[in-house]
DNA sequence: ACCCAGGACGAACGTTCGTGCGATTATAGG
DNA sequence: CCTATAATCGCACGAACGTTCGTCCTGGGT
């Protein structure tokens, strides 16, 4: 066994998990073919073999370290905007954090995710499949959040979920784009202002009382 | 001397080129750092040596390389649209022109510039360089087109071409997103509905003459 | 017809890649 | 404290990497 009955985490998977971080930044930078055992072992300060065998396989190393970059990604922007209240609020505070978790570097290359997309649309294999799966949950969140906020009556009922959350999806990885490649200062309140007006021309504000008055 | 006095190409010039094909589309797969020089010689039928002795290093291989796509995605995607009148339907058509130029596959592995701007948009070098340098000539290119719409009259004047261009490369990289990573098979659908949905809100359609003869 | 610049080649360099295999050290549980 | 086992290490391997070298072959210019 390698894990501890109760909450207490053994050595190895204190190690394993620094190991994960680390990995996790330097393929947000070098992308995850790029990122090397040996360059790894080097900067944690171990030996190639004592990482390897946490593992077993270079692909093993990778698809851990997306596992880990999902678990970031989640505490980082999902959680915190699921805090606010289902409808148009939580969905524009997904976006919000989205546009807040480039800006933070909670990856150091930028969004790990967008950069693993675009290294493996390209080529088969349980990496890529790894990718594949955690978008497809990523969109699936988005795309709930918008029916919720259509539920609720936030949004116009004739929106289309997938529509949207691809427009929002895109502009995400446009704001990436233009902030970690082109240096543009200006990227992120871009992005914003295209989803501030896309979202507020779909939304329903419930009636006023004195509006209500007024159309007696 | 390695080029001809006028015209005729001398045998390694067509060498160089007929390798900057097959290297292109390679990158376009694997990335411009997984390409390699031994798979890229292998897959010509020709020796590591003989091929590298046309770049002199890996990096200017990849810079060549970079050329490379570029002229193609100029004949394939931009000179088409330019046949177009300026303004709207110029605009309109460079934006149908890149849609088509994901669905033709121009590059195998999905538009060329899209994976290498995530690749190397963490590491600094002459190649990150080179496509800085494309893309920004890109963008720039969008935002003209934008900006002669406007000129003339076919596009509401308060639109700014540096939030519209981002937006609608946004929406370019999401399209090849969905299309190759997820292979959505209706990515290539809802990125044209967005853009005409965003284009046609602020189209400005010459006054009919019984419109005009209405207002007085 | 001759000559030679330059295109292509095979072999080998040193390095780094991912991966195995004991040996050695650290550590958790009784 | 002792010991079983988990964690880490040093070392080595074959393959592939980018790169260099010396040599052959050949097509174009005179």
């Amino acid at each position: 066994m390698t894990t501890a009955r109760a909450g207490k985490p053994m050595k190895g998977d204190r190690t394993r998990q620094s190991i994960l971080e680390r990995a996790v930044d330097l393929a947000s930078l070098e992308g995850l073919e790029g990122l090397t055992i040996g360059r790894l072992a080097d900067e944690l300060g171990m030996s190639k073999s004592g990482l390897f065998a946490h593992f077993g396989s270079k692909e093993e190393l990778q698809l851990a370290a997306i596992e880990a970059a999902g678990e970031r990604f989640i505490r980082e922007v999902l959680r915190p905007a699921l805090a606010q209240p289902r409808g148009y609020p939580r969905l524009m505070a997904i976006c919000r954090s989205w546009i807040s978790y480039v800006r933070r570097s909670v990856f150091p290359g930028g969004c790990f995710f967008a950069a693993a997309s675009f290294e493996f649309d390209g080529r088969p294999g349980a990496v890529r499949d790894a990718v594949v799966k955690a978008m497809d949950e990523w969109i699936g969140a988005l795309e709930r959040a918008i029916v919720m906020a259509r539920d609720e009556g936030h949004i116009d009922s004739s929106v289309d979920e997938k529509q949207l959350a691809f427009e929002l999806n895109s502009l995400f990885f446009g704001a990436n784009f233009a902030h970690q490649l082109r240096e543009d200062r200006r990227a992120l309140e871009l992005a914003t202002k295209a989803i501030e007006r896309r979202l507020e021309a779909i939304r329903l504000r419930p009636p006023t009382r004195r509006a209500a008055a007024a159309r007696r």
